[in-house]
DNA sequence: TCTGGGGTCCTAGGACCC
DNA sequence: TCTGGGGTCCTAGGACCC
């Protein structure tokens, strides 16, 4: 049996545990640089809010209702979300416990009685009372079906946040009651489809043939199909190593200009080199992208990227920047304005065992200074702040007001950004 | 004026091998 | 006139997830 554990709009009921006069409101956490929204309150959404929204389409909305806007803040987010996991891992141990998101945790057990309504709640309770983050429960014998009893454990008030579709009478209840655009794995393109073919419901799926299904939505729909039925056929939703890191950003205004460009993209290669080097990982592939505004129809549009295959996987500092700042003199097409850009490296392999090349321009020796300086770098970065030591390429202009340089996190709009109550000494909560 | 970020998997098509 | 069959690997693009 698999048991999801799925925190209640979760941006949102982090926000709430350190603001609960926030609850019985509106509320809404918007997207980097406070573009659209991302979580919702159930009040918001029975406003008519939509996911995705950008926040100034509904700004009259907003004002009219009170709907109180947070910019997101990550560091709060992923603190909260580590300590619930921590709870999850405690309950099941390790093996069986799989984090799927910042959210959302799978839990496994053997036993099909393992995971009863009263274990549900009891957790719930638990989870609540030591974190105050709110959570649902879906038990059911497939994750594609746990995902379904998640939907009905948050909709119906009746189940207590705890649904079990564990028997075949509630299996076939529960698909009757399911939309079709509800089911895990269905998108909205999936959802146009499904419907021109007068499947509606979750069930009205189950009731096709394999080979139908095979042959309309290939192999992705077929899997669907079978988890419905109750055949647990997705066999780990966790993959071990990432295959890919990618650090991107959509710029406050627009940027046209090289220089300014290069200084972002360094940014965003050397943030990818940190993350590898957390991993104990390397790369062989750096990709760079850089996008101009898709929205502005009346402007350029160009959308460059290439890739470059380094000759030997690295995760320090220097070459990753390096050959990104390469690739984006590939692409960089000038007279564009550009809204956004990344670095995604690939090719991602273990760092214990680095495969050397016959006809490397380096010698193991220079390698190992390269990484050994970026180690230096990530130590006292890690003890003095981030960005205490960089690479020159990434230094943004000292304002000339203030004397203080920024650097590309500044540069992101976060007008409605609540405290670091729990990771930062000075964001503490006051109570008085 | 203003429109997110970070991932995975699948498929089709091309280049290549014998 | 007529032009096979069976593979692998890589890449780009699309669909999906949160």
């Amino acid at each position: 049996m698999y048991a999801i554990i799925d925190c209640d709009n979760c941006f949102v009921s982090c926000e709430r545990v350190f603001q609960p006069d926030l609850k019985g409101r509106p509320v809404v956490v918007l997207s980097n640089n406070d573009g659209c929204v991302v979580a919702r309150s159930n009040e918001a959404k029975a406003l008519g809010i939509k996911m995705g929204v950008p926040i100034y389409q509904i700004m009259p909305l907003v004002k009219e209702r009170g709907v109180e806007i947070r910019s997101s803040n990550y560091t709060l987010y992923a603190d909260m979300s580590n300590r619930v996991m921590s709870i999850l891992r405690d309950e099941v141990g390790q093996a069986q416990m799989e984090q799927y998101s910042i959210d959302e945790a799978f839990l496994s057990a053997p036993s099909a009685t393992a995971f009863t309504h009263d274990w549900g709640v009891a957790l719930v309770r638990k989870i609540g009372k030591w974190t105050g983050m709110p959570v649902s429960i879906g038990v059911a014998p497939t994750r594609t079906l746990a995902k379904a009893a998640t939907w009905f454990a948050k909709h119906y008030a009746g189940y207590h946040k705890v649904c079990l579709i564990d028997d075949e009478t509630k299996r076939q209840l529960a698909l009757q009651h399911l939309d079709i655009g509800e089911v895990w794995g269905v998108g909205w393109r999936g959802v146009e489809q499904y419907r021109y073919y007068g499947i509606n419901t979750a069930w009205d799926l189950t009731q096709r043939s394999a080979a139908w299904v095979r042959s309309k939505f290939t192999v992705t729909g077929l899997r669907t199909w079978q988890e419905l039925q109750g055949e647990d056929c997705i066999d780990t939703v966790l993959t071990g190593r990432r295959q890919t890191i990618c650090t991107s950003r959509s710029f406050d205004g627009m940027v046209s200009d090289l220089g300014q460009l290069e200084m972002y993209v360094s940014n965003f290669a050397s943030h990818c080199a940190q993350k590898l080097r957390r991993e104990h990982s390397v790369a062989s592939l750096v990709t760079v992208f850089i996008q101009t505004n898709h929205h502005r129809l009346d402007l350029r549009q160009y959308d460059g990227s290439a890739t470059l295959s380094l000759i030997t996987a690295a995760s320090n500092e220097f070459e990753i920047v390096n050959a990104a700042r390469q690739v984006l003199h590939r692409i960089y097409r000038s007279g564009c304005q550009y809204k956004r850009a990344g670095v995604i490296v690939g090719g991602i392999s273990s760092n214990a065992a680095v495969q050397q090349d016959l006809f490397d321009t380096l010698s193991p020796e220079q390698r190992r200074r390269m990484d050994r300086l970026s180690e230096v770098m990530d130590t006292v970065n890690r003890r003095m702040g981030a960005d205490t030591i960089q690479l020159g390429i990434q230094q943004f202009p000292v304002d000339k007001e203030t004397g203080k340089r920024s650097n590309f996190k500044d540069l992101l709009r976060h007008q409605y950004r609540s405290k670091c109550y729990t990771s930062n000494l000075d964001d503490l909560l006051e109570v008085q």
